[in-house]
DNA sequence: CTATGTGAATGGGTTCACAGCT
DNA sequence: AGCTGTGAACCCATTCACATAG
């Protein structure tokens, strides 16, 4: 399905903050030599990459900065307003709630959700948490994009189907867990007989067209200690080709 | 390089946590279908996946829940301890020290390092942070295996740099920048501010062998952008094969 | 002579079909 | 029969060489 690898949007990502570092330094020009060497991927990389959505360079010359920055912003979809709710405020969702660099963009934290009678009403980053009952609501009143999903494992899918329930976009899934279209892990303790309880169908949740993505502190945790014990089976950082 | 994807060992990280999941509702055996439908993935995929390191299954019968999980553990060097130091105790590193989870499996935190005044010395987590200057001293003395890099991204490539002079086989990096081996960014007419840490040649100023992986949050929110806007563009959550 | 943009080749990862145990 | 394990086919992403434009 996807005619442009999804490791060319990644990338596209690192190409786009560095343009932006360029630009604080002043510097106006770049090309995919150069691009290629901060980005840690080689030259043809970049070129391939930028290639899979027009023509931004000038042949013999290299890419404009301000040029380039801008027709990666547009790509990206980051020249538009973004609204988000973040669902589950403990330590790591106000963490997420106070990040810098979200608000560039026009990401704008527009709601906070919570079930813990402690944090519903509590203001946080100028925002009222809410109870997460009122979550449909609030989505449908204030055209919400996107939620960030910040609760317990164990929390993860139900909060999850709230989301879609609820209409959003798109998911940003901060919890160690799959979330998905599964049915809602009926599996309880119960010998090992198919107890095929199939039950339940939901209302209007519909996952079809629910972009899920994954920040998952602890699977990098195990990745990293995993390529520390076999280390020629990472493609190392150490880059010196940028041909 | 790499004989075994790299995007296998992420998966396998997703198993051995159904895994857990199932361990503790009793259930003691499950298959690659079973798995697959979990994971999110194909049973084809769980199988060639769980092949490159071993034959855990009986044929005919399926996985031994207890039994693949000790294994994907040893095969993820999760049954050794991991001295972790977290350098940058903002609120993001704050919430990485208090997050739940990184205990199992003996991940352990051994050091908080910053630079603020305002940091140093505060106890957080039953550690008291100290000064980054002192951290060279410390990984050689703690055994340190990896750090946690939560510095605001302007400072991140020096930390880097200073975990990698000090030892530390890994690195965890939240910060939105790419960090690596090169040359911290002289670009602009900057005098050398005479680091005159020299001492670059001891025990190891070198990324060889140095393994990065990257937690980045941003980058996830933008790629969730594009991807709301280009859904066509992605390999939806929606499974319906798990053949 | 420079550096981009792109069709073609290469290579790696996923999918498949079936061989092999139970 | 049922389900794992695996060589081979397939497909997609990266790499390359070179045509193109400045």
């Amino acid at each position: 399905m996807a005619e442009i690898p999804t490791a060319a949007i990644s990338r596209l990502v690192t190409y786009l903050r560095i343009l932006e570092q360029l630009e604080t330094q002043d510097v106006s020009r770049t090309s995919s030599t150069d691009l290629a060497e901060r980005a840690g991927v080689t030259a043809f990389q970049v070129r391939k990459d930028l290639a899979y959505f027009g023509r931004f360079g000038t042949r013999g010359m290299g890419y404009t900065v301000p040029i380039l920055k801008r027709e990666l912003v547009r790509v990206l979809g980051l020249n538009q307003t973004w609204n988000v709710v973040i669902v589950g405020v403990g330590r790591l969702g106000q963490a997420i709630a106070n990040y810098p660099g979200a608000s560039d963009y026009q990401f704008q934290y527009v709601g906070l959700f919570d079930v813990s009678p402690e944090l519903v009403g509590r203001r946080v980053r100028d925002l009222t948490v809410q109870h997460i009952s009122d979550l449909r609501d609030f989505v449908r009143d204030h055209r919400v994009d996107m939620g960030f999903l910040a609760v317990p494992p164990d929390r993860a899918q139900d909060a999850a189907q709230a989301l879609v329930n609820a209409g959003v976009r798109g998911i940003l899934n901060f919890a160690p867990v799959v979330i998905g279209p599964r049915p809602p892990e009926g599996r309880t303790a119960e010998g090992h007989s198919h107890n095929a309880a199939h039950a339940l169908q939901e209302s209007g949740d519909d996952w079809r067209g629910v972009i899920v993505e994954n920040v998952d502190f602890l699977a990098g945790m195990k990745r990293l200690a995993f390529y520390i014990l076999n280390p020629h089976l990472k493609d190392s950082p150490v880059p010196e080709d940028t041909a």
